[in-house]
RNA sequence: GCCGGGGUGGCGAAACGGCAAACGCGAUGGUCUCAAACACCAUUGAGGGCAACCUCUUGAGGGUUCGAUUCCCUCCCCCGGCACCA
């Protein structure tokens, strides 16, 4: 090693050089098999430790670090509580950008994929962390796939796979879009430019909604309140009544034909002056009149292009209009104009509503545009307001139905119950519960996904592909010739199949599945991954799950964490685990962005690689940097402002543990005891120091909080850094402070930890043992103990002195030390405080003194 | 728009309803050095005062409380999600 000149003249010890200890150490770890978990080991408890997979984009930012970093930090944390940690890692290699980049640039998606990985896996060791590669996944492997056509299988037998015809956004050159590749407010393809329509095909679906009540059950799970909030919002359960209105006869249909509508308000059916379909319900086409037509047309039409964000905004000026047909209210007979507007969306409910203007604010807003009529039917008991300037939806209490007929009178909800009841009676409602949530659109139009195991037989319908026939490989030629539409569809090898039932020449299936399948059992298979005759290991499954803690990123608060959710209780009633949720805790951490503020992202050309990063600092200082920026789940804009900080911090735990003598040129007075101390108190004061250090720190990383967690660290060096040179440096509660400084650390810096760790082991004649399989120290009561504390006291809220009291003291005591303050008596000026409050056991003392 | 999160010094941030600004960055002054860098020491929310100290300050406005960054209501701004990005 190359000694610069400085450090020679400077220092007598070497200077930290992370770029050489880290890799020595990475290697050292690997040789060792360090981070290799024994899966059959029973004696010590196991530790699921799983963080999101990521997906190969090629550009591995700090975003990841970000993520991994603290996971790994826990893990070794858990490691030294004496837990069998496993905490393996994979790739998500299915999705879009391979496509992408395969299309542009005329090169194969597994190729480009497969790259990407090489690169990640070299990054992704330089943290330095923990992850067994020894189980690792690649989902785009046939060993992984052909897993996901299995399970499909068993999806569908079990009646929760079923084929629906829905639209998608479609160019006429690139085939199906996502969202993100519609462009602009006219929705053209990105790519080409073209318009996007919207085309109906045969989807597979998956039936989510059949959990949905049991997803809305988060008992025996530890998740944040605001994602069991978001998920519990995105299912949507409402309760209500379905209620049968039926058409009006005219010259083009006999009427009575059945128009249901779900309402959370049976209450209100008599305020319902209009009805409103979606644009794309069925009954569209027969109900409306001929002289409407063409103008429903170009509305339907006009819907379709809308997003659903869009259509839902309740800022937008409502759009609408009447088909020239009337329904019937069962309630009363009344007739209703019936109209199309898209706020009304064909995939909630039954696609159709009763409009109640009074109560409901969009029908409010509607009825004020059409000039509909607005009657309330429902009011607070002294409220008699006949003219509604906006919808009166509040629940008072006392709420009584009005212009209700012969539930007037009746307390709201009782009377919402009765019409239902009596609808009920007459075969015209019925109660009813509808969801938010809607089944998985589980098919792609795409090349680069698992292929579904299912034929087309001209016969035999849809057949699945049997399981001895697993794996439906994915051809590895692809010509895309410069468009997105998918290449299978004209893949003849790929295609042409014969029938297993009738052995008749049969096409397969050319769709792919969602990747959100991947994410959706991935954890098992980290188990299972040299299984061949099967998903999951079973043995190693209900040894090792459910999850103990999953992390990553808030962005899949709702999708994938719903759906993992929801595959985990469909292999459950498919009997292949034996447990009703995935993960039983969950940390999203926050995410983060580029110096602008903008989500990284190649082209946005704001991606920080965290190579350069590491070349200059080190993993350990990155790792601890990511940690220091703030809270864990908070993330925000990329800046390296500060990472010197942290750099310094580690030099200073390196130069207090190999050279605790030295004495700073700077500080005059280095090497010596303050006046008001000696050796005695100082070193005892490096012991409290370091315990109480040592009880922060714990409960730090206990709850994840790593930016206090490093900010006590570097305050117990301040502490260190003051006594250094000085006659306790060095001595024995010095050296105890320095071992705890190392455990500590050792989670979050593994590698300096670790370093250090060996050289003080050399120094006292022992043999290496790694730190990272040292237990986790115990705070030592006694010597964190004081036996005074200070009191802040206020008047009226308003910090005016501090005393210093004995620790046992009790409350008359104190007050009366407090009253006896000349700062306090010159304050209250003979005055006595109206009420004199001591707050949590003593701590704070508020005299309230009126003015 | 809807759902969820956030807004505190010049900057990243800290604070079980109880001393606002811990820790770090930056800045300023100093020690060391021929000099610079490194390292170290000191100061550093704003305003006033020679000083002891005083006043103000947690996006805006209101409320609850002896006491609010923290709880409640209204509003503004930023971030994530909104079902084919992953």
């Amino acid at each position: 090693m190359t000694q610069t000149h400085e450090s020679e003249t400077r220092t007598r010890i070497e200077r930290y050089d992370p770029t050489s200890i880290e890799p020595r150490w990475q290697q050292r770890w690997a040789d060792a098999g360090l981070y290799l978990t024994d899966l059959h080991d029973t004696s010590r408890p196991k530790f699921y430790l799983l963080t999101m997979y990521d997906y190969p984009s090629g550009d591995l930012h700090i975003g990841h670090w970000y993520v991994k970093t603290p996971t790994d930090a826990i893990g070794r944390f858990h490691r030294m509580h004496g837990e069998n940690v496993f905490m393996p890692i994979g790739f998500d290699a299915y999705g879009l950008p391979a496509e992408n980049a395969a299309i542009k640039n005329n090169i194969n998606p597994r190729d480009w994929t497969m790259r990407n990985i090489e690169v990640m896996r070299r990054q992704l060791r330089s943290m330095g962390a923990m992850f067994d590669w020894t189980h690792e996944v690649v989902t785009s492997d046939p060993s992984f796939y052909r897993w996901n056509q299995w399970l499909f299988l068993r999806l569908l037998e079990a009646g929760l796979a079923y084929r629906q015809r829905s639209a998608v956004d479609w160019c006429p050159n690139d085939g199906t879009l996502a969202r993100e590749q519609v462009e602009g407010a006219d929705r053209h393809c990105w790519r080409c430019g073209a318009k996007v329509e919207k085309r109906v095909l045969d989807q597979w679906y998956l039936k989510t909604t059949a959990y949905a009540d049991e997803l809305l059950d988060f008992s025996g799970i530890d998740w944040p309140e605001p994602i069991r909030l978001m998920q519990t919002n995105w299912i949507g359960r409402s309760e209500g009544g379905e209620i049968v209105f039926t058409t009006e006869p005219s010259d083009r249909q006999a009427g009575a034909a059945e128009l249901r509508v779900f309402t959370t308000r049976p209450d209100t059916l008599f305020g319902a002056t209009f009805m409103v379909l979606a644009p794309e319900h069925p009954l569209v086409g027969t109900l409306t009149a001929p002289d409407r037509r063409a103008e429903v047309d170009a509305y339907v039409a006009q819907a379709a292009n809308r997003t659903e964000i869009d259509r839902l905004s309740t800022d937008r000026e409502k759009t609408g209009i009447a088909i020239g047909a009337e329904a019937i209210n069962p309630v009363n007979g009344e007739r209703i104009p019936i109209f199309i507007a898209d706020y009304v969306l064909a995939g909630y409910g039954t696609g159709a509503i009763m409009a109640v203007p009074a109560h409901d604010e969009r029908d409010f807003s509607f009825a004020i545009k059409f000039g509909l009529p607005i009657r309330r039917v429902v009011a607070a008991p002294d409220d008699e307001t006949a003219e509604l300037d906006s919808a009166y939806v509040a629940h008072a209490t006392g709420e009584v139905l009005v212009n209700s007929g012969e539930y007037s009178d009746l307390p709201a909800d009782e009377g919402g119950r009765r019409i239902l009841a009596d609808l009920e009676a007459r075969g015209a409602g019925r109660t009813a519960v509808t969801y938010r949530l809607r089944d998985w659109l589980f098919s792609r139009q795409r090349y680069w996904g698992t292929p579904f195991p299912i034929i087309y037989c001209e016969v035999d319908g849809i057949v699945p592909v049997p399981d001895d026939q697993l794996p439906v490989l994915l051809p590895d030629q692809v010509d895309y010739r410069g468009s997105g539409e998918n290449p299978l569809n004209r893949d003849e090898a790929f295609l042409r199949v014969d029938c297993p039932v009738c052995g008749r020449p049969a096409r397969r299936e050319t769709d792919t599945m969602d990747t959100f399948m991947d994410s959706s059992w991935y954890w098992f298979r980290y188990l299972s991954h040299d299984k061949e005759d099967g998903p999951i290991d079973r043995t190693m499954v209900d040894a090792w799950t459910a999850v103990d803690q999953y992390t990553g990123g808030a962005e899949h608060a709702v999708m994938h964490l719903l759906y993992s959710r929801f595959f985990t209780k469909a292999m459950r009633d498919i009997g292949l685990v034996g447990q009703d949720e995935p993960f039983k805790r969950l940390f999203n951490q926050g995410q983060i962005l580029g110096a602008d503020g903008e989500r990284m992202s190649k082209s946005r050309g704001n991606v920080q690689d965290p190579d350069d990063l590491v070349a200059r600092y080190g993993a350990d200082t990155i790792r601890l940097f990511l940690m220091f920026m703030g809270p864990w789940d908070q993330g925000g804009p990329w800046s390296p402002t500060g990472i010197g900080g942290v750099h310094r911090f580690l030099n200073r735990v390196w130069s207090l543990t190999l050279d605790p003598h030295r004495v700073e040129p700077g500080d005059p007075s280095a090497g010596r005891l303050p006046a008001d101390e000696n050796e005695t108190g100082a070193a005892a004061a490096i012991l409290a120091a370091a315990h109480r250090t040592l009880r922060g720190v714990t409960t730090d990383y206990e709850a994840f909080h790593f930016n206090t967690m490093v900010a006590k660290l570097m305050e117990l060096t301040n502490v260190l850094t003051r006594y250094r040179g000085s006659p306790v440096a060095g001595g024995p509660e010095w050296e105890e402070a320095i071992r705890l400084v190392l455990l500590m650390l050792a989670p979050a810096a593994p590698h300096i930890a670790e370093e250090l760790w060996s050289r003080r082991l050399e120094a006292a004649g022992r043999s290496w043992s790694s730190i990272h399989v040292e237990q986790w120290p115990e705070v030592n009561l006694a010597v964190v103990a004081e036996s005074t504390r200070e009191v802040p006291v206020q008047i009226n809220g308003k910090v005016r002195d501090r005393l210093v009291v004995p620790v046992g003291i009790d409350a008359a005591a104190l007050e009366a030390l407090v009253l006896a303050s000349p700062r306090i008596q010159t304050l209250l000026a003979g005055r006595t405080p109206a009420r004199v409050i001591q707050a949590g056991g003593g701590k704070l003392v508020n005299l309230v003194v009126p003015e």
